[in-house]
RNA sequence: GCGCGAGUAGCUCAGCUGGAUAGAGCGUCGGCCUCCGGAGCCGAAGGUCGUGGGUUCGAAUCCCGCCUCGCGCACCA
């Protein structure tokens, strides 16, 4: 037993004893000030009305009936309306690091979900162009959830979505074909809706060089059959183009991913839902439910049962779906493998959408849960390069990629600036601070505080696998920057639970930099090689297990914990 | 106009799902230090938690109104 679950115990005694009603919880919680103690209950204050008392007597009561030896108390107090402050004695409050080392890499791990699948989908950008900032925030975002869900006992599927059939892709073979023909020298703009990137013309000279150049009355007629709007009458060889187009910015997305260190279980191909007649299918199920209807030569559903604010056009006049349909019809799939949770990471910019989907998914009425799916959306993300704000223009082309930033700070300073703040706030990324080797930086800050703690055991010449924690002197680890330090190290578990609770990974970055704080202070303070052996074995236990839990916060955000920097 | 999100120290942000005198970093001011691993350490000042009400033993946190900013409101995706 830890020593919160000690004193949990002898505190749930001591509430029986007076009169609480049987199956009291008591909570427990870190007092914010430090001189109030290690923990605190309201308990007291919970118990005054059905109790019928005064909180500060109830408090009193509880105390004396407390058995303090068994919780391993030092010292209590009554405070404010009627907490009670706990101060446990040096050695129960550090006996918890026996846990860390027990426990190692799995120390934070629980099992709570016992292998329930859960979907991660994340990125799913679509094939027209490189991934930029906003992606690399969701790619972040998405892998850190899902290591945190994995944390907590969930089997994870990490899945991408590729929107390969809609009018972007359209416009993506529409503006390579226009790359292609200006390279023939035909005289030609891209249409609207295209994309205007120096990547399309290096597609376009990839394409001639493999194809060869097209034959140039094609090439012509085509071009003006884009600039009128419409697609190209050689559909054989405007198909071809769309394949490579497509192919090549996947190609680009896998790289940037794996320069992220981001790697995908499934990836999902939107075009397959209609190859698989899996569209049809849901708009036959929709129809069968009863929630449609037609108006204006349009197939709509109606999503106001359901909580959208307005209907939806599923078909329209034309006789294509618009795009929530084959979305609709993708999360079918999601249920019928078998996810019984889902969590999708997108951008706020896509929130409207989301009321849609799952008023599409209640409405074919197959037992799909009224939350399903989850959303996680995140705020924009602005650039600053030198103080200034790096403009990101799509249309102009452009971009601030994922693998420019890659390039020019490193694969763990993104990932942890991406991940500091919570996703519902703007993030601003400070190119400069994330690329600088100092203190003000906080990935090198974290970094540092695991580095330096090796550098004890190496500097030492001591196997850390030696270190155990028979026979420690656990009242060795008395001062006050070492309590401080063991209080964040035990408090890790709730910290990742929470964290995976509510999808929240900004809370393990938050928590890692003020821990790395506590290691830097405590090592300053405190010497730990040439000491006396009592005390070098306390610390060399404290610093191990500050080492261990550093690297499994870390991993957790997919950051690496270097030995040495 | 409607929906979602944000508004906390000069700046950038936390605040553990309702707890005590609201915290950290940077910056400012004052003082030490040069020690396994690099300018680090100690202390101070700095707040009407956007604003007005409400709920209760107790609110930055929950509810309602208002203000400011961002995003979204297609038979686009």
């Amino acid at each position: 037993m830890t020593p919160d679950e000690l004193l949990r115990a002898a505190l749930t005694k001591a509430a029986i004893a007076v009169g609480a009603p049987a199956g009291v919880a008591p909570v427990l919680e870190r007092p914010r000030d430090p001189a109030h103690g290690d923990w605190a209950t309201n308990l007291a204050l919970t118990l005054a009305k059905p109790l019928g008392k005064k909180p500060r007597d109830v408090a009193a009561e509880l105390v004396a009936h407390l058995d303090l030896a068994a919780a391993g108390v030092s010292a209590t107090e009554i405070a404010g309306p009627g907490f009670i402050n706990f101060r446990l004695d040096a050695g129960a409050h550090a006996r918890g690091l026996a846990d860390i080392l027990a426990q190692g890499a799995a120390y934070g791990r629980t099992d709570v979900a016992q292998g329930k699948p859960v979907n991660v989908e994340f990125v799913s950008a679509n094939p027209t162009g490189p991934l930029h900032v906003g992606h690399g925030r969701q790619a972040a975002l998405g892998d850190a959830i899902s290591a945190l869900l994995e944390g907590a006992g969930y089997a994870v599927t990490r899945e991408f979505y590729y929107n390969d059939a809609g009018v972007q892709i359209e416009n993506l073979a529409k503006s390579l074909w226009v790359r292609v023909a200006q390279a023939a020298g035909i005289e030609v703009a891209i249409p609207e809706g295209g994309y205007n990137g120096e990547y399309i013309k290096e597609i376009a000279e990839r394409y001639v060089a493999e194809h060869g150049t097209p034959p140039l009355d094609a090439l012509r007629a085509g071009a003006q059959a884009i600039a009128g709007g419409a697609r190209p009458a050689d559909v054989a060889l405007f198909d071809a183009m769309r394949r490579f187009a497509v192919a090549a910015l996947r190609a680009e997305q896998d790289l940037d991913l794996k320069a992220f260190g981001v790697q995908f279980d499934v990836y999902y191909l939107e075009s397959s839902l209609y190859t698989d007649g899996l569209v049809e299918e849901t708009v036959g199920l929709l129809q069968k439910g009863g929630h449609t209807f037609e108006d204006d030569g349009a197939l709509w559903l109606r999503t106001t049962d359901f909580g959208d604010d307005k209907d939806r056009v599923m078909r329209k006049r034309d006789g294509t779906y618009t795009y929530f349909v084959p979305d609709v019809a993708y999360h079918v799939t999601k249920w019928r493998r078998g996810f019984t949770r889902a969590i999708n990471v997108q951008g706020a910019d896509h929130h409207g959408t989301t009321a849609r989907v799952r008023a599409g998914l209640q409405a074919l009425e197959v037992g799909v849960p009224t939350g399903y799916p989850e959303y996680v959306l995140h705020q924009m993300v602005t650039v600053t390069r030198g103080g200034e704000e790096v403009k990101i223009s799509k249309r102009a082309g452009s971009y601030v990629t994922v693998r420019d930033l890659i390039d020019d700070v490193g694969r763990d300073a993104v990932r942890y600036f991406l991940l500091m703040r919570k996703g519902d706030s703007q993030l601003v990324f400070d190119v400069d601070l994330a690329r600088s080797q100092s203190e003000e930086n906080p990935v090198y800050y974290i970094q540092m505080a695991h580095a330096r703690l090796s550098g004890i055991f190496r500097v030492g010449e001591i196997d850390p696998a030696t270190i155990t924690a028979d026979g420690v002197q656990w009242d060795a680890l008395g001062e006050e920057a070492e309590r401080e330090l063991v209080s964040s190290l035990l408090d890790y578990p709730r910290l990742v639970s929470g964290a995976a609770e509510s999808l929240e990974p900004h809370r393990v970055a938050a928590w890692l930099l003020e821990t790395a704080r506590q290691v830097h202070l405590w090592y300053h303070k405190h010497h730990v090689l040439g000491e006396p052996e009592h005390i070098l074995r306390a610390r060399l236990v404290l610093a191990k297990s500050a080492r261990q839990v550093l690297a499994n916060g870390l991993s957790l955000l997919g950051i690496s914990a270097p030995d040495r920097m």
